[in-house]
RNA sequence: GGGCGCGUAGCUCAGUGGGAGAGCACUACGUUGACAUCGUAGGGGUCGCUGGUUCAAUCCCAGCCGCGCCCA
C-alpha cells in the first residue's frame, strides 16, 4: 500500500542510486537501437549547480530519457571543463586567504599546479553529485574531463595540425590585456561599459612655427607613446599642416601629422592623437601611415622605465600617471579645456579591471578562414538552431570574426606544445620527444629547448568537445557511432564561445558538423526578471528547492516553463504548484491501488466496451501523440502542458471520478474492464511524465505493480515507449461523455449559482429528450446524479413548474429547485445567459450578412458559422423560454 | 549606431488569421471513502497605441510609445 503522503526526498536519491547501478544510462546496452547522443555542455569543474545548469540539464534529461524509452541508444556524454581563468582565480583566491603571504609566483608553477588538482580532486565532484540529484541519466562511466589525458591529446594534435596548416601562427598584435591576472584574453571575455570620464583637449605645438595643433582624447598619459596626430583628409582647417610635425608637449619628441580618415572633423577637435602600441583604431591608423609603435606600459600597466620617458612618470600606475600628467599640462599651458564625456570602457569579465590594449606576442588561430565552412554549414541547414532566429546572432558574429588569441599567461590549462630553440626558433609539435628530434634536426646537433610558458584558452579544448570526449583522435567505434551527435542543448550567452568554436573545429577536424540541432534555451532570471547574480543576492539555488519540492518538481517547472524565446522568471510559487502535481498523481495512484486497479497480461485496449473506458482510452492516445510531437519540435513547455493537463484536468477530475460508482457497483465484467483501464492509462501517464518526473513515476511504476502482484519486464527508464493507436479514439464515446461532463458541469454551476446548499439532492428533468439524449442519460444517471448531486433524472415534455432551466448540447434540463430556489438570482442569471448569447448571435449574425464574407470565406468557415448560430439562437430560445416561464410564476 | 526580442487577467506566462487561455492570487461554498499539497463554482482582459493588408487581425505588415538583451 502506498503511503499516505508522497517524501520525494526519500525516494529520488535511492532510485538514482538503483539506476546507476543497474547500468540504465549507459550507452551501447541498447546495440540495437539507432544512436542518440548528447554532450553536456561541461559545467566548470570546480563549480556547483546554479539554476541554469539545472534549466540546461533537465532540457537535456527529457530529451535522452524520451529517446532511451523510444528505443534508441542513447549516449548522454558528461564531463567537465577546467575552466582555466576561473579555477585559477579561485586557488589563488584561497592562497591569499589562508595568510601564508604565498601567492602562485612564490610557490612556483609545478607547485601550483600541483595544488590546483589537489583542488579540482576535492571539489570536483560536487557538481556531478548535484547533475545526479537532478536526475540527469548522464553515461557516467564515461565522464571526461578537459584536462584529462585523452583530450590533452586531441589538444595537442588540434594545436599542431593547425600550426602546420598555417591556420594557428604567433603574432605580435595588440591583445586585451588584464593588468590584474596578467594574461592576455579574448575579445569575448572583455566588457564594456559606460563610463563617465573626461575628454581632454591638449595643445601640441606644430614645429618650426606659432601654430599648434589641440587633439582631444579619454586617455592622456598614452601621450607618452604617441607616434602621430591624425586628421582628416578632407578637413581643410588642417590641410596645411599634414605632413609637419609637431613636439610632443613633456617629452619634446618630435612625431608626424598625417591624413586619415578615421578622424572624424564632426568631433573633438577633428584632430586625435596616435598611440598605435595602446589602442586598437590607433594600431590600424599607425600602419596605414607608417607610424612607430611605442609601448609606454608593463604588464601591471604601469608606466615603463625608459629613457625616452621623463623620469617623473616612470614606474607610475597608469591613474596615477594620468593624474600626474594632465597636471604637468596645465602647469605648462598645453591644456585647452576638459569636458566630461561618457565614454565606452573594456573591463575583464573576471578581474573587473579596465583592460589594456597591449602589443604582446600571442599566439592566433585563423578563425576567419575556419568560420567559412562553419557560416555554409548553418547556412545550408546541416546544422539548425531553434528556435530558428538565433542563426542570425550565430551569423552575425562569424561573418565579423577576428582572429582569436588563444594562448593565455597562466598555468592552469593545457600549455602550448611550442618549444624554443636558443635562437628562439620554434618547434611546434606534439611532445617534448618530437620537438627534441626536430631541433636536432634543424640545428645538426642535440638543442636544449625551452617550452613557451602559455597555455591555452578554455574554450580551445572545449571546442573540440564533440570528438575529443568520444575518442579523437583515435578513430573509436564509439566516435564512429556517436558523432555527429544529435542535439546540442544550451544558453544563448556561450554560442559566441562555445557552439561557433565547436562549428568551426568540427568542420575542419571531422569534416562533419558537430550537432544537426542546436536547441537555445532562456536565461533563468528571478521571479522580478533581474538576472541572477551573487553580489545581487537573488540567486535561487536549485538544490534548495530540490531538497524542498523534490527534483521531480524542479524540473517540471522547468519544462513548463521552457517556452521558446522568452527568459524564465522563476517563483517558488510555481514549483510548489507543480509539487502539488507530483502529489496529486501519488494519490491518483493510490485510489488506482485501493481499487486493486491491474492491467492482465491479456488487456486489449481495443476490446473496451464501455463508453467511459473507450473515452478514456481515446484520450491517452491522444495526449501520447501530442507529448510525442511536441518533444519532437522542442516544445517543452507544450508537452509538459498537456501531459498535466491530461493527468489533472482529464483523469483525475472526470476519469476517476466517473468510474467510481462502476467501481462499486455489481458488473464484475465491467469491473474487471474499468480496473484493467485504470491501471492501463495510469500506467500511460507514468511513462508520458517519466522524463519530466523520472523519480516519482520509477516509484510508483514499482509501487503499483508490487500492490497488484505483478512483475514489471523492466524499470520504467527502460520501457518502452508506447506506440499511438489512433484507432482507440473512439467519436461517439467522445461526443458521449463530452455531454455528461457538460451536463454535470451546467448543473454544478446552476446550483452554485442559485445558492444550493451543497448537500441537497435535487431532482433533474431532462425536456423533450429525444432518443440518443434519453439513452446517454438512462446509461449514466448513476455517475450524473453522484457528480451533480441528483436524487434522480426523469423525462418529460414541458419543464415541471417552479423548475429552473439550463441548456445542455440543445437539450433542456430543468432542476426542481423547490424551497432552494432563489428566484431573484436565477433570472438573473438566466438574463446573462440571454445577453450573452445575443451577444454571440449579433456578432455572427454581423459576419453572415456581411456579403463579402458569404462570397470570399472558406465553406467550412462559413458552415461552422452557420451552425454556432443555430445552436445558439437555439438555446438563447430555451433559455428565454425558461425566463418566461420564471417571470410568469413570480 | 547595428541586431534580436518582449508589451495578453492583480502577478507569472501560454496561445491562435475565424468562438480570449493556464498556474498562482482573489471571492463563495465544501459534499461524494485517492487527494485540504484537495474539491466545486465565480469575478476579473477595448490581447501597448495608431494606421495598413484581409471577407475577417490579439495574431500578418508599417509607424509610434515603453521595456529587456547582444554587438559596436
Amino acid at each position: 500500500m502506498l503511503e499516505k503522503t508522497y517524501d520525494p526526498a526519500e525516494i529520488e536519491p535511492r532510485l538514482y542510486e538503483s539506476w546507476e547501478e543497474s547500468g540504465a544510462f549507459k550507452a551501447g546496452r541498447n546495440k540495437d537501437g539507432e544512436p542518440f547522443t548528447i554532450v553536456i555542455p561541461p559545467p566548470n569543474v570546480t563549480g556547483s549547480l546554479h539554476m541554469g545548469h539545472a534549466l540546461n540539464n533537465t532540457l537535456q534529461d527529457i530529451l535522452c530519457r524520451f529517446e532511451r524509452m523510444r528505443g534508441r541508444d542513447v549516449l548522454w556524454q558528461p564531463g567537465t571543463d577546467h575552466a582555466g581563468i576561473a579555477t585559477q582565480m579561485v586557488v589563488e583566491r584561497q592562497l591569499a586567504q589562508s595568510g601564508q603571504n604565498t601567492g602562485r609566483r612564490e610557490l612556483g608553477r609545478e607547485e601550483f599546479v600541483r595544488r590546483v588538482w589537489a583542488w579540482k580532486e576535492v571539489s570536483g565532484g560536487t557538481i556531478t553529485r548535484q547533475l545526479r540529484r537532478l536526475g540527469a541519466s548522464c553515461d557516467w562511466s564515461r565522464e571526461r574531463f578537459t584536462m584529462d589525458e585523452g583530450l590533452s591529446a586531441a589538444v595537442r594534435r588540434v594545436f599542431v595540425t593547425l600550426y602546420r596548416q598555417g591556420l594557428l601562427y604567433k603574432d605580435k598584435r595588440l591583445v586585451n590585456w588584464d593588468p590584474h591576472f596578467l594574461t592576455a584574453i579574448s575579445d569575448l571575455e572583455v566588457e564594456s561599459r559606460e563610463v563617465k570620464g573626461q575628454m581632454w583637449h591638449i595643445r601640441y605645438p606644430v614645429e618650426g612655427g606659432d601654430e599648434s595643433i589641440v587633439v582631444a582624447t579619454t586617455r592622456p598619459e598614452t601621450m607618452l607613446g604617441d607616434t602621430g596626430v591624425a586628421v582628416h583628409p578632407d578637413d581643410e582647417r588642417y590641410t596645411h599642416l599634414v605632413g609637419k610635425h609637431v613636439i610632443l608637449p613633456l617629452t619634446g619628441r618630435r612625431i608626424p601629422i598625417v591624413a586619415d580618415s578615421y578622424s572624424d572633423p564632426e568631433k573633438g577637435t577633428g584632430a586625435v592623437k596616435i598611440t598605435p602600441a595602446h589602442d586598437f583604431n590607433d594600431f590600424e591608423v599607425g600602419k596605414r601611415n607608417n607610424l612607430e609603435q611605442i609601448s609606454v606600459l608593463d604588464i601591471h600597466a604601469r608606466i615603463i622605465d625608459a629613457d625616452f620617458i621623463p623620469k617623473a612618470y616612470r614606474g607610475l600606475d597608469r591613474f596615477e600617471a594620468r593624474k600626474r600628467i594632465v597636471e604637468d599640462l596645465e602647469a605648462q599651458g598645453f591644456l585647452v579645456e576638459v569636458k566630461d564625456h561618457v565614454l565606452m570602457q573594456p573591463f575583464g569579465d573576471r578581474s573587473g579591471v579596465v583592460i589594456e590594449p597591449m602589443l604582446t606576442d600571442q599566439w592566433y588561430v585563423d578563425a576567419i578562414t575556419l568560420a567559412k565552412p562553419a557560416i555554409e554549414a548553418v547556412r545550408k541547414g546541416d546544422t539548425v538552431f531553434v528556435p530558428k532566429n538565433w542563426d542570425k546572432t550565430y551569423f552575425e558574429w562569424m561573418n565579423n570574426i577576428q582572429p582569436w588569441c588563444v594562448s593565455r599567461q597562466l598555468w592552469w590549462g593545457h600549455q602550448i606544445p611550442a618549444w624554443y630553440g636558443p635562437d628562439g626558433h620554434v618547434f611546434v609539435e606534439e611532445t617534448e620527444e618530437e620537438a627534441s628530434t626536430a631541433a636536432a634536426a634543424h640545428y645538426g646537433a642535440e638543442t636544449a629547448l625551452t617550452r613557451d610558458e602559455d597555455v591555452l584558452d578554455t574554450w580551445f579544448s572545449s571546442a573540440l568537445w564533440p570528438f575529443s570526449t568520444l575518442g579523437w583522435p583515435e578513430q573509436t567505434e564509439t566516435l564512429k557511432r556517436h558523432y555527429k551527435t544529435d542535439v546540442l542543448v544550451t544558453g544563448f550567452d556561450i554560442i559566441f564561445f562555445w557552439v561557433a568554436r565547436m562549428m568551426m573545429m568540427g568542420l575542419h577536424f571531422m569534416d562533419e558538423v558537430p550537432f544537426h540541432t542546436v536547441y537555445i534555451h532562456a536565461l533563468v532570471r528571478d521571479e522580478k526578471g533581474q538576472k541572477m547574480s551573487k553580489s545581487k543576492g537573488n540567486v535561487i539555488d536549485p538544490l534548495d528547492l530540490i531538497e524542498k519540492f523534490g527534483a521531480d518538481a524542479l524540473r517540471f517547472t522547468l519544462a513548463a516553463m521552457a517556452a521558446q524565446g522568452r527568459d524564465i522568471k522563476l517563483s517558488t510559487q510555481r514549483v510548489e504548484g507543480y509539487r502539488n502535481f507530483a502529489t496529486k498523481l501519488w494519490n491518483a495512484a493510490r485510489f488506482a491501488e485501493m481499487n486493486e486497479c491491474r492491467v492482465p497480461p491479456d488487456f486489449a485496449p481495443a476490446s473496451a466496451t464501455h463508453t467511459i473506458n473507450r473515452w478514456i482510452l481515446g484520450e491517452a492516445e491522444r495526449v501520447t501523440a501530442a507529448t510525442v510531437e511536441a518533444l519532437e519540435a522542442y516544445r517543452f513547455n507544450e508537452a509538459a502542458g498537456g501531459v498535466y493537463q491530461f493527468v489533472w484536468g482529464t483523469f483525475c477530475d472526470w476519469y476517476l471520478e466517473l468510474i467510481k460508482p462502476l467501481l462499486n457497483g455489481e458488473d464484475e465484467t465491467l469491473k474487471a474492464e474499468t480496473r484493467a483501464t485504470t491501471a492501463h492509462v495510469l500506467d500511460r501517464i507514468l511513462v508520458l511524465l517519466h522524463p519530466f518526473m523520472p523519480f516519482i513515476t520509477e516509484e510508483l511504476w514499482h509501487k503499483m505493480a508490487e500492490g497488484a502482484g505483478i512483475a514489471r519486464a523492466s524499470d520504467l527508464v527502460l520501457a518502452p515507449w508506447p506506440v499511438v493507436d489512433a484507432a482507440l479514439a473512439d467519436a461517439d464515446a467522445d461526443a458521449e461523455v463530452r455531454w455528461v461532463i457538460d451536463l454535470v458541469t451546467e448543473v454544478r454551476a446552476l446550483r452554485a449559482e442559485a445558492n444550493v446548499p451543497a448537500g441537497a439532492k435535487l431532482d433533474l428533468v431532462l425536456v423533450g429528450a429525444d432518443a440518443t439524449v434519453r439513452d446517454r442519460a438512462e446509461r449514466h444517471q448513476d455517475l450524473i446524479g453522484r457528480l451533480a448531486r441528483l436524487a434522480g433524472i426523469g423525462f418529460a415534455d414541458t419543464a415541471p413548474k417552479g423548475s429552473v432551466q439550463i441548456v445542455v448540447a440543445g437539450t433542456t434540463a430543468a432542476l426542481a429547485l423547490g424551497d432552494v430556489i432563489d428566484l431573484t438570482a436565477e433570472r438573473k442569471r438566466l438574463e446573462k445567459e440571454i445577453a450573452k448569447a445575443d451577444q454571440e448571435l449579433a456578432k455572427i449574425d454581423g459576419k453572415l450578412a456581411n456579403p463579402a464574407f458569404v462570397a470570399k470565406a472558406p465553406p467550412e468557415v462559413i458552415e461552422e458559422q452557420q451552425e454556432r448560430r443555430e445552436a445558439t439562437a437555439k438555446a438563447r430560445a430555451k433559455l428565454s423560454d425558461a425566463l418566461a416561464r420564471l417571470v410568469a410564476s413570480l
